[in-house]
DNA sequence: CACTTGCCTGAAACCGGTTTCAAGAATGTC
DNA sequence: GACATTCTTGAAACCGGTTTCAGGCAAGTG
């Protein structure tokens, strides 16, 4: 076992020459059946495996995808979002034959000093970029730098990139169609402005209403960044206009709201609805279960991973694609729907 | 920028051969301070960065380290240990100039496969493998391949690895002590025997109890798979044996408890008292709010990466060696020590 | 001052593959 | 049967670094 077993020795083995069991390796025609079998043979017998830093180093690729988390660290650590979505690629990748490293990075200025690195190692085929902040300056890096890349949530800038997202206008909307379907009229909203998912979700939730007659009333509106703490803090303000119903933009942040109805002493939903956004398993679990708008995760990872890795397979750049996935309203019971029925 | 950067290139401009500029990038001794200089000019100028992949055929060297995450998909969702974990080992690989690679499974089977993937690629430095299941059948195969490899958690089997881990015998007992010196009596317990910690974190609780004369009821031991939903049954079932205090394995587990808790009518902790482990944001954010047992995962992360960097580069390997993290009671409201006072 | 020693440096070999190129063999065409 | 094509194959260049080796030069020694 320790002498090691190179392209050379299995050549000689075989008794031909490196070149044609490189062929045979990579399946490339022109090999006489034969011979193409009789190397496997070897191979076989052997149990040779390429070294692929060298194949890497011949070939230009890695086969390795970088996923770039950019995001404060409350929002990594308490919204379930990034570990499902992580997940979610780590499992795309390995459908697809690809390694895939991972980096978090917490602040503007760290996540550009990640970037540089990453590109500066040039190990990377590809990146997946987590659209976190509205104006992302590093879609000019990444264009100039000439590497294959896809966002995940439309990043701020209208630029020409590849993107997968959910439909976070219509989430907004399915969320506050609901509510005023229901007969509420004074619905709040717990907005964020952190990212492009967050005003994309008030914008829905202001279509729905406007559609319906409701006066949009900026007293209403509240923001958070995500985090537990932030939802509590919006609804314990939104309190003081006595709201019938509230869309909360994260499950994580309708958390905290919740908390705060508790302690405030209101019923949810029999003295105020709740609908949230996102459906991860928080939802479930919250007392009471949330209805909440579902987005697909796990389809979203895996998108991106198979957008990305058509992007390193393919010979020239088609026009960028955004890819954006349906949302689901699902009915718990922090809506009152039950009740009225 | 197109026209590639390579040393020969760098050599060129500093009018030096590629072996002086190699010798300078590796910080080798034998270069003349002028020359030295010289060449660091001009990789600054320049902004060279050396292809990790050449480097890597030419000094079997990488710099990347792959984290194996094998634990069932409920864990790595539902608990924020794994997350929390994961952040760490990211920032304390940056830290160490690795760069990091992430796989996740699910199963024992898909685990083997995906080791044996990463251990054929043999593009990875060195491994951190976080401990989940007992038995851990991977380490036979991690040790034929001869890679650096640091666990997360103590394995199951007494072999001679290194791992790092809390010590979380100490964890259990500081929670039942906690609880036995409150005056409870009937101390009931939700433990996993999923991981070793689980275990050792019974073994204190049992202990804690023992040295204070109560006896072991085994009818008050309740196990759960550290999902939330796990601890909820367990709690339940628990309920019958009309336990005064609980302390649950995990922060997770406990949310579970204090939901079956909540729903039995029973207040925490003037009707029992509950302490659990970890101390992960849910604790601080639970109703009441939990006193638990605080293992530093930060710490823990950091110190795998420092180790296995150690192992990497060191030329030979010492014995094995045993991290065991202090962990520390965290006391909030779930205890009832606030109101005894 | 001759000789050893140690410091610097460049040339060349090497890591283990892929890919290009050219040549010989086989096949097809008229 | 002569010539053009297409297959099949090996030799050699190449990917971009690291490392070994040997030579030149300066410093140290007797």
């Amino acid at each position: 076992m320790s002498n090691k077993l190179t392209i050379q020795r299995v050549a000689e083995m075989a008794d031909v020459s490196k070149s044609t069991v490189s062929r045979v390796l990579n399946a490339y025609p022109h090999v006489r059946p034969e011979v193409r079998e009789k190397v496997q043979k070897i191979i076989r017998e052997t149990g040779y495996q390429p070294n692929n830093i060298a194949r890497l180093l011949a070939s230009d690729r890695s086969s390795i995808i970088g996923l770039v988390i950019s995001a404060s660290a409350q929002m990594v650590f308490q919204d379930p979002y990034f570990p499902a979505l992580t997940e979610a690629i780590s499992s795309g990748a390995a459908d697809n034959n690809l390694i895939l490293s991972l980096f978090v990075s917490y602040t503007e200025k760290q996540g550009r000093h990640t970037l540089n690195g990453i590109l500066a190692a040039g190990l990377f085929d590809g990146l997946i970029i987590t659209a976190d902040h509205k104006g992302d300056a590093f879609i000019a890096q990444l264009q100039e730098a000439d590497i294959p890349f896809v966002f995940i949530g439309r990043p701020g800038e209208a630029a020409e990139v590849n993107y997968v997202d959910a439909d976070n206008v219509k989430g907004g909307y399915l969320a506050a169609a609901h509510l005023a379907d229901l007969g509420y009229r004074r619905i709040a909203a717990i907005a964020s402005d952190q990212n492009t998912a967050g005003d994309d979700r008030i914008a829905g939730y202001r279509s729905a209403l406007r559609e319906r007659g409701i006066a949009i009333d900026a007293d209403l509106l509240a923001y958070g960044d995500y985090t537990l703490e932030s939802g509590y803090a919006a609804m314990k303000a939104l309190l003081q206009r006595a709201p019938e119903a509230v869309f909360v933009s994260s499950d994580t942040m309708a958390l905290g709201a919740l908390r705060a109805l508790r302690e405030a002493g209101l019923r949810v939903p029999q003295d105020i609805a709740v609908v949230s956004h996102d459906d991860l398993p928080p939802a479930v679990q919250a007392d009471p279960p949330l209805t909440t708008v579902r987005q697909p995760i796990a389809r979203t990872g895996k998108l991106a991973v198979e957008k990305l890795a058509q992007l390193i397979t393919s010979d020239k750049s088609e026009s960028a694609q955004h890819i954006v996935n349906p949302v689901k309203l699902i009915v718990r019971a922090s809506c009152g729907a039950a009740q009225l029925n």
